[in-house]
DNA sequence: ACCTGAACACCGTTCAAGT
DNA sequence: ACCTGAACACCGTTCAAGT
């Protein structure tokens, strides 16, 4: 990991361009218009130099790709689970997660572009480890309900299906989703809350594997 | 809609191209390659034809867009549902849907490549079309099983969550998915029919909204 | 009716040359 | 150290010209 050395030295009219400035460019592209837009040319144009000025920081366009991803995994992605890790209980830490699908447009924007994207071997291994870091947040929530591992990774993988197919679902279907802050979301958030967490809310088990999990939580 | 014109009268040698013959090129072609695969130039090499001609049948690489998605919306939509309508009870229906998600590796590439497209204007109509489709089979099939509309379409948009979360996740954790025929796949799809259906197995709901629905049925 | 071939615009990439 | 400008390849699009 090379560090970012600071050039412009203070006096330098223009900030001279450097590759995070670019790599920060590169993300706002793909937040505004997914991967594609991330070209060089208009790119340059917007930051007022030339494209032959690109290629002496990148090698090449995969080369700003890395280094945007880079930032996004770094930074972004801590957005995306900071509000639902400071909740107190895991249930309001998968509860939160799932109502803060609409939190950042701009965070589930890049979020699909990539994922849509993650056959592309260029992305696939920045995609592997945010994907992982989430389900493993799930799973440690669940966990923490008393689930055994198995249990609790069964149901994250449950609740992170819906928590990608329902950012899906909001982009085809728009007219089929009610707005947040209409009650109508908040019902529908609160019937997500029941179909995905097991029944044991505190102490009583209703099912066969809630029971088997919470014998072996204690 | 304008019926395919046969051109080739039958003695010609080689059967000279119409815009099917292009438009399923392309839908081989997003199958493939995903979207940005539908290259005029490209398509034409492997055609045999210059790209020159392409312009004959076609205003631009947008009509040839829109030819392709015509074809999959009429034709290999079907075989989506095909499987899972031929079963007997609605509860099979849920769970053939949902397991056939592994049923063609085609279709389901299609169906992604189009639905991350889905903010591109060009294909949000066919795309909310199928997706509506989709969700209606799946509410018709909560309603058979007694289900209020209103609960019904609850529960479709939860399982319909869950097919297109089921797909990124395939694609984005490869590894954390048991491949089909594991027994680890079928003990999952166990687990989501488990999750996915409300407790009025026949007979006994077993929460407020279940018993609310129950009543509403008869 | 269907196709070729040359043209032009746009973007990715290279690189010699400028400051 | 950072950038320009011209070059080339590739793809989308147009169109006159071929059969």
């Amino acid at each position: 990991m090379p560090a970012t050395t600071p050039v412009d030295s203070g006096r330098s009219d223009r900030p001279s361009l450097n590759a995070d400035a670019w790599a920060a460019a590169a993300l706002d592209a793909i937040a505004e218009k997914g991967l594609d837009g991330v070209a060089v040319e208009p790119l340059a144009r917007s930051l007022g130099v030339t494209k032959g000025s690109f290629y002496w920081h990148f090698a090449n366009r995969e080369a700003l790709l890395a280094r945007a991803l880079e930032r996004w995994e770094a930074q972004e992605t801590d957005d995306l689970f900071e509000h639902a890790a400071r909740a107190t209980t895991p249930l309001e830490r998968v509860q939160r997660l799932i109502s803060g699908v609409n939190a950042s447009k701009r965070a589930s924007r890049i979020y699909q572009a990539l994922s849509c994207a993650s056959d592309d071997p260029a992305i696939a291994d920045y995609v592997r480890r945010v994907s992982e870091r989430s389900l493993n947040f799930l799973i440690e929530s669940y966990a923490a309900l008393g689930l055994s591992t198995h249990d609790a990774r069964q149901w994250a993988l449950l609740t992170y299906s819906v928590y990608l197919g329902t950012l899906q679902i909001r982009r085809d279907l728009p007219d089929e989703w009610p707005a947040a802050k209409q009650p109508a979301f908040k019902e529908y958030i609160d019937f997500l809350m029941d179909a995905l967490l097991p029944r044991l809310q505190h102490d009583a088990p209703s099912s066969l594997s809630e029971a088997t999990a919470a014998a072996a939580a204690k």
